[in-house]
DNA sequence: ATTCTAGGGA
DNA sequence: CCCCAGAATT
DNA sequence: AATTCTGGGGTCCCTAGAAT
């Protein structure tokens, strides 16, 4: 690093070089970042780095290129995202919970295809935020979130800070592709020895860390991505899976390393507990594998489902337990009427995250597991993160007696109405005050008219002190003081 | 300076 | 994000 | 009979901005 401050050039001549100088260098320590690959720099050195480029950059704006790193980090802080719509939908996959549910897959996988053996790629599931990036012309143009699948957020330029993420292919070409940002460990617990509030997970914060608003803070996040597959693509000749991503690599950008093609379930299963042996070591969280059909020409042809891919699925690997006291049930009244039975429970800490609530479902959930308060229960987060009571451990001493569903409603006191050969129940009071509020607070939400401001707390104090009493009266509102 | 609310993500 | 139920589709 | 779609309902964490 010695030979990086000296320079007997002219102020000028000294100031391009020393710009082209330090390009390479940040470049070259960006490639060496990501992942698990140990920086040869620390993060301060890397800073100064790209302190002295702004500076110069500063004095010398004519010598200022798009894909310069000091691009990385944009000016001035966003008002607020924008709405992207996706040109391909971002699905979810359907997810696996043993191998039986992995050669099920298989199965239902030969058969539509009329096959006797297929071809599968097996890719680390990636415990993170997904995004989709767009390059246009090999230089990267967008980023935007999955949001609900269709439309999500633009989130470019706090992707743009990202030093594994390369603002210019190697090739010049028009491509989208998607990826899952995450928060490597060491970087997560470095990171949070510099807040006052640390972050509870990885996920989160990298989740979290996407929707600031100023990309200059999300500069100092320690996140990184690995590119997984393709979005819009005209033209893509490759084809197969597994060449895909060699050539994603080609590009630029960051595959993750373990990944296998595997003839047939049997070859798929073996690499899948060879990755689950990985798990510890990796530096970043992982959930679980992915299993893809090879050959895209059958992955067009299996086609997708209104949530998931037919040619894909997560295998999760077996989620962590814990056990904690079931304290209360409680019973909550939803928009419909629908009563939904709640463990209260006390609070313990499970993959990161404190967890003091699980749904119940329905009355015959409760019957079915033998459900009672105060018992102790099996708890774990299903698809790592829905808390969910696995069951009930066996008591010492004497138990509560089983819990009895009311035959009334908690919140109004009507009848509580569940029909023949269904498994939920109804409060049958048409004025239940619950009711009317989750109805009013799912008319004036996003989904619906998108009302803003109007969420639950407001509802509910509009509610409470008569300003409103139903939805019609919403339209009648008048600001403090007006009269009608 | 701290607490609450809304919205987004998994 | 997960889970459940019930209807619709094959 | 099996699969898919749809809708309702649930949990926790994080950011930003408003309210206190």
């Amino acid at each position: 690093m010695n030979d990086m401050n000296y320079n007997p050039l002219t102020p000028f001549i000294k100031g391009e070089l020393r710009i082209d100088e330090l390009r390479g260098l940040i470049r070259y320590h960006d490639d060496k970042y990501y992942g698990n690959a140990s920086p040869e720099i620390s993060d301060y050195e890397y800073d100064q780095l790209m302190h002295e480029l702004l500076h110069l950059e500063d004095e010398h704006p004519e010598l200022i290129r798009e894909d310069s790193p000091s691009r990385r980090v944009g000016g001035q802080p966003l008002k607020e995202f924008a709405t992207i719509p996706h040109t391909i939908a971002m699905l979810s996959l359907d997810n696996t919970y043993s191998y039986d549910e992995l050669r099920d897959f298989d199965i239902r996988v030969k058969k539509l295809l009329g096959r006797e053996e297929i071809e599968y790629t097996v890719e680390l599931k990636i415990d993170g935020v997904s995004a989709s990036l767009i390059y246009h012309q090999g230089e990267f143009q967008q980023g935007v979130t999955r949001g609900n699948g269709m439309e999500g957020d633009d989130i470019t330029w706090n992707l743009r800070t990202i030093r594994s993420i390369p603002l210019q292919l190697n090739e010049s070409m028009d491509i989208e592709v998607r990826g899952e940002v995450y928060m490597p460990v060491k970087g997560f617990e470095a990171f949070n020895q510099t807040r006052d509030v640390p972050f509870a997970n990885p996920r989160n914060a990298a989740a979290g860390s996407l929707h600031m608003l100023d990309p200059k803070q999300v500069a100092k996040r320690p996140l990184s991505i690995f590119i997984h597959s393709l979005g819009n693509v005209p033209n893509w000749t490759i084809p197969t899976q597994e060449q895909s991503l060699c050539k994603l690599q080609g590009l630029g950008l960051v595959v993750n390393p373990y990944h296998r093609l595997c003839q047939g379930i049997d070859e798929v299963i073996t690499y899948c507990q060879e990755c689950e042996k990985l798990r510890p070591d990796l530096g970043y969280e992982i959930d679980g594998t992915v299993v893809k059909v090879n050959s895209l020409e059958f992955q067009k042809r299996l086609g997708v489902t209104s949530r998931s891919p037919r040619w894909a699925v997560a295998y999760k690997f077996t989620a962590q337990q814990a056990t904690t006291i079931l304290k209360d049930i409680i019973i909550q009244v939803g928009r419909t009427g629908a009563l939904t039975p709640v463990a209260i429970l006390e609070p313990v800490e499970l993959a990161g995250v404190k967890i003091s609530r699980a749904t119940l479902h329905n009355e015959d959930e409760i019957k079915r597991k033998d459900i009672r308060i105060n018992d102790r229960v099996v708890i774990e987060r299903s698809g790592d993160v829905i808390p969910k009571i696995v069951g009930v451990l066996p008591a010492a001493e004497g138990r509560n007696a089983p819990f009895i569903f009311p035959t009334t409603c908690p919140e109004c006191g009507a009848m509580v109405i569940r029909l023949e050969g269904e498994a939920r129940s109804f409060c049958s009071g048409v004025n239940c005050p619950a009711g009317r509020q989750r109805r009013i607070e799912y008319f004036a939400s996003k989904g619906c008219m998108n009302i803003e401001g109007m969420g639950t707390s407001v509802v509910k104090q509009l509610l409470e002190e008569g300003i409103i009493e139903d939805i019609p009266s919403i339209y009648t509102l008048r600001k403090n003081g007006d009269s009608a």
